[in-house]
DNA sequence: GAGCGTATGTTGTGCCCAGCAACAAATAGA
DNA sequence: TCTATTTGTTGCTGGGCACAACATACGCTC
């Protein structure tokens, strides 16, 4: 006898059961609860059954799981289908609206957002503090952050909510796993760690963050997961874009993608402050949009970005011709752009969003004309562009819809706490 | 009683065991597959446990079905280790190399391309067949392309590999599924069904399709799957490119990303024949290399797209200064199409193929220079630019590195055979 | 309204398969 | 030769899914 108790011959012990390779029940779970959300309040378990493959006893067990959980409920008066099948009705099943939510944060330039989004993707907390953060210290900044989650979590927790995650979009680059923020010049932050400030009670695990425009394109996506393509283009300071990708955000190999904003358009264009020429941000840049429309550049630079698409929008709609050349032009030269992206990328779909969504009726008719001219594929598909559904909040709806799509798809997380 | 037999009150039956869901088996057999093709002959069953985390017993007992499926044995000859560790020594297991193999075909403009590539990669069977198809009428060419399908197939058996499976890369556009050739303009084929061609017992499955820039993009790829990103740029007739994100090949959503050929250079550039002026293709394509290099435009067009570029690198290599200005000038222009390309995708890597494979190292360094002038990120990664491994071979190899690829990431399908 | 057909939700059973523990086997070192 | 150590194998256990049978709840018909 070596030593007391048993001899342990097989390495470390597992943790719990093949939680570190694949476990069939999370996915399953995540199956049913997909099932659930896409027609939330109209599915019973044997349609899950049915949608699944899955053995009907099994959809009863994974279901019996979430409603435990706090996922999902049975919904009995749906009074409004009108039964037409024999045979004994099935109960609905629906998210519940007080189960978990996601916080949002978007910590820009002149504005910080919070939003709390509940499983149903419905926004149930939305708070915005209009205030220039250049001229004050990081920590200011940060602790502002956490005082607006907190107001966020409290709001939360009176409506029956908990917060389960926190996203925190930023302006600015992103390191790859969406632990720090590499480089946000217009906040003066580089190489620091947003998510240590926001209180633990409020995530339980790590904030993740990643640069508005990619929350921005989620904020798009439905919740539950199609396979869709499309860029979304973020018309700010600069001249961004968010890359879905077959239903999943691609980031690239160092999280920097979709820097639209400085592909050249003329090689013999006006100088950009990037040290080169011609860059798009030049032509569809909103400060270029100002300046195109005769607004003066000194009043352009006070302004922030938002008032200054209402304001651009406002002149259109008034049928000013300057303005209205400008945002021609302006549409011109973005959809000549996108085309390439178009031809490399094949998306089905070209979002505008970010100012462009303000100035969609301009803008967009201008940009669908060069994307289709130059789009190769064109004589079989025509590439779709759209005004996006959101505009100043969409960073802050699609990093809160991120927590929630990740309890979405993995439920056994949320189920496991 | 209602009817003889059992009551089927639970809708069709289940085929088999949960394959239509989630398969935990399967995944692990992938794993377990993964980790002998990464060290192949250099692991033991217990070195998979370790390095999968699955318990011992059941590393023994996912290697013991792969045994017996014929996809990895027990290598007892490693002399050349010597043991440093004490203990029972384990039982190497690398995967056999007269199992599965994959058929990879590369129908071309002026040739036509078969290999056979084994479980670990080796090319087992290669054939090149130069001739051009463009006279002949579809059947025709479809008739050698089965013969030579054929031929290979006999070869593989010959060499004790069965044939599991076939891939076909065109010159054209290829439907999203990879079942049936859109466009192939140089070939004269539209909406033509390639795969139902051939030989029913050569794939047991129908072959996939794809575009060759995107196959030859996958030959860069190593056959365990990494998560790497990067750009296959192509130079053939046109440019063209395959893209690999996240390790996954991105095909657009119609299966038409990569058309980089088109991207414009200069507004007011050359006329171009897709409508439009100053595409890259009419600055980097074989033709304006050629012309630039002052090959007489006669010549260069009779020639294949392969000897034009050996001979182009053989001027070069001899310093002439028209050929080298030329090359120069290509590179150049070709890089600042790509650093758009990187400040969109933020890839990692720019793969130099096609007849740039040949002329990297003249074309390389300017390309280099000009996307490190111009990626945004450059300050922090710079971005590697290499030619490729493979030359003209590299669609073949990387249609038949698919179909292995495809074993190795699901065995079961191979076992249940 | 009773009976029948039909679809749903629930429960017990068997089986696959991964983890666990013990054991046989094979080596290095004392 | 003996011990320590690592590997491969073998019963055993338990989770979870398919399956089948049953209770339940409706529409429809006579």
């Amino acid at each position: 006898m070596p030593s007391d108790g048993a001899t342990r011959t097989q390495g470390a012990p597992q943790t719990g059961r093949r939680s570190t390779t694949v476990n069939p029940r999370a996915a399953h779970l995540a199956m049913a609860l997909h099932c659930v959300a896409e027609q939330s309040g109209e599915i019973s378990r044997a349609g899950i059954s049915a949608a699944t493959g899955l053995n009907r006893s099994t959809a009863c067990s994974l279901i019996e799981e979430l409603i435990d959980g706090g996922l999902v409920r049975e919904v009995r008066d749906t009074g409004t289908t009108t039964r037409v099948k024999a045979g004994r009705p099935g109960t609905g099943l629906g998210l519940r609206d007080d189960g978990p939510a996601g916080l949002g944060i978007d910590v820009n330039v002149d504005y910080t957002a919070v939003c709390v989004v509940d499983l149903t993707g419905k926004v149930r907390y939305k708070h915005v503090v209009s205030e220039d953060q250049r001229g004050q210290g990081t920590r200011e900044v940060l602790d502002r952050i956490a005082r607006l989650a907190r107001g966020a979590q409290n709001a939360a927790e009176d409506d029956g909510l908990i917060l389960c995650g926190s996203a925190v979009a930023v302006p600015g680059i992103v390191d790859r796993r969406g632990a720090t923020v590499t480089l946000a010049p217009n906040l003066g932050w580089h190489d620091l760690d947003v998510a240590e400030v926001l209180p633990a009670d409020v995530h339980g695990e790590r904030a993740t963050l990643d640069n508005e425009a990619n929350f921005a394109a989620l904020s798009e996506q439905d919740l539950i997961r199609d396979g869709a393509s499309y860029l979304y283009v973020s018309g700010q300071i600069g001249v961004g874009s968010g890359i879905v990708l077959d239903g999943r955000l691609y980031r690239g190999a160092h999280g920097w993608s979709g820097e639209i904003g400085h592909l050249t358009i003329d090689r013999d264009g006006p100088e950009c402050p990037c040290g080169r020429r011609g860059c798009l941000e030049r032509y569809a840049g909103h400060e270029a949009i100002l300046r195109a429309a005769g607004v003066t550049a000194g009043a352009g630079t006070m302004l922030g970005v938002r008032p200054t698409a209402e304001l651009i929008a406002g002149r259109a709609a008034a049928g000013d011709p300057a303005t209205l050349a400008a945002l021609a032009r302006a549409g011109q030269v973005l959809g000549f752009a996108l085309a390439g992206c178009l031809n490399l990328l094949d998306v089905g779909t070209i979002v505008l969003g970010g100012i462009y969504r303000d100035l969609a009726p301009w803008i967009g008719p201008e940009v669908e004309r060069e994307v289709r001219a130059a789009f190769l594929g064109a004589r079989w598909a025509q590439p779709e562009v759209r005004a996006a559904a959101y505009g100043a909040e969409a960073p802050a709806l699609g990093a809160a819809r991120s927590v929630v799509r990740d309890v979405i798809n993995d439920p056994m997380r949320w189920l496991a706490r």
